[in-house]
DNA sequence: GCAAAGATTTGCT
DNA sequence: GCAAATCTTTGCC
C-alpha cells in the first residue's frame, strides 16, 4: 500500500496544489458494489495533467454561478472528488482545492497508466458500449472482449487516459463517486504519493483548454500543468 | 416550463 | 477539418 496523499498538499492555494498533485497516483481498486461483472484488478495511474478551476470569479469555473447542487462538493474541505457529465456523455474527475467555502478545484486531464492496463482497456470498451446514464444504474453490463476497444485499432496503453473524459472511463469513474475522499487510504477511488519523489521531470504551463465561452482573462490565464514530455498528456498523440 | 450550451471524444469528409 | 452523439444544468419566459 502506498502512502496516501497529504490533504495538506491541496488545502494550499489551488496552483500551488497543482504542482504537488503532478505527478501523484491515482489509485483505483475494484468495488464489487458498482462495478461491472469481472472487474478485479486494481489500476493505477501517474498524474501527468491537470486544470486549475478556482473561485467564483473564474469565468470557466462551474463555481461561477455560486453554490449549486452540482457544485456542491467544489465549496467542501478539499481532498474530495468533484465528479460531473459533460456534453451528456463524458464524466470528468476533479480533486477539490483549498480550504472549505472556497470552491476551487483541479481537473484530472490525463493519466499515465502504470498498473491495470487490461482493466482500463475493458473500462474504456464498456464506456463506450452504454449510455452515460446507465453507468450509475446496477452492474449488470456484460464483461467486454478483453483487448477490443470498439475501434479498428487497440488503443496504445500510453494513450488509455489521455483526456479528461479517458479517464474517468479508464478509471470507471462517474457520478457515484462524486464528493469521495480521495486522501483516505481506504478509498476505492484515492489518491497515493509517488513511491519515489520525481523532481526530475519538468512541468509546463499552458492556458486552459476548451473554455472559450470565459473570455478574458480566463482563457489565457496559464493555469493548465502537464509533465513535458508525458507520452499520455490530453490532444494528438506527440511524436 | 422550455431552450440552449457545455471543463469531450470520435469518426467521417 | 467538421459535425454528431447525448443529457444535465442553467437561464429566461
Amino acid at each position: 500500500m502506498g502512502r496516501p496523499f497529504p490533504r495538506d498538499l491541496l488545502a494550499r492555494p489551488t496552483l500551488d496544489a497543482a504542482r504537488s498533485l503532478l505527478g501523484a497516483w491515482l489509485v483505483r481498486d475494484p468495488d464489487p458494489r458498482r462495478d461491472a461483472p469481472g472487474v478485479s484488478g486494481r489500476r493505477v495511474g501517474r498524474i501527468v495533467e491537470v486544470e486549475a478551476y478556482i473561485g467564483e470569479g473564474d469565468r470557466a469555473s462551474h463555481a461561477r454561478f455560486g453554490r449549486t447542487r452540482r457544485n456542491a462538493v467544489m465549496f467542501g474541505p478539499p481532498g474530495h472528488a468533484y465528479v460531473y457529465l459533460v456534453y451528456g456523455m463524458h464524466h470528468c474527475l476533479n480533486v477539490v482545492t483549498e480550504p472549505a467555502d472556497r470552491p476551487a478545484a483541479l481537473l484530472v486531464r490525463a493519466i499515465e497508466p502504470i498498473l491495470g492496463i487490461d482493466e482500463m482497456r475493458a473500462a474504456r470498451a464498456r464506456a463506450r458500449s452504454r449510455p452515460a446514464r446507465a453507468a450509475q444504474a446496477a452492474p449488470t453490463s456484460p464483461a467486454p472482449v478483453a483487448g477490443l476497444s470498439g475501434s479498428r485499432h487497440p488503443v496504445a496503453a500510453h494513450r488509455l487516459a489521455a483526456g479528461p473524459g479517458l479517464v474517468a472511463a479508464a478509471f470507471d469513474v462517474d457520478r457515484s463517486y462524486n464528493g469521495l475522499d480521495l486522501c483516505a487510504a481506504d478509498a476505492p477511488l484515492r489518491l497515493e504519493l509517488a513511491p519515489d519523489d520525481d523532481a526530475s521531470t519538468d512541468m509546463l504551463t499552458t492556458p486552459r483548454i476548451g473554455i472559450g465561452y470565459a473570455g478574458e482573462p480566463w482563457v489565457s490565464v496559464p493555469w493548465r500543468f502537464v509533465m513535458a514530455g508525458s507520452p499520455s498528456i490530453s490532444g494528438p498523440a506527440p511524436r
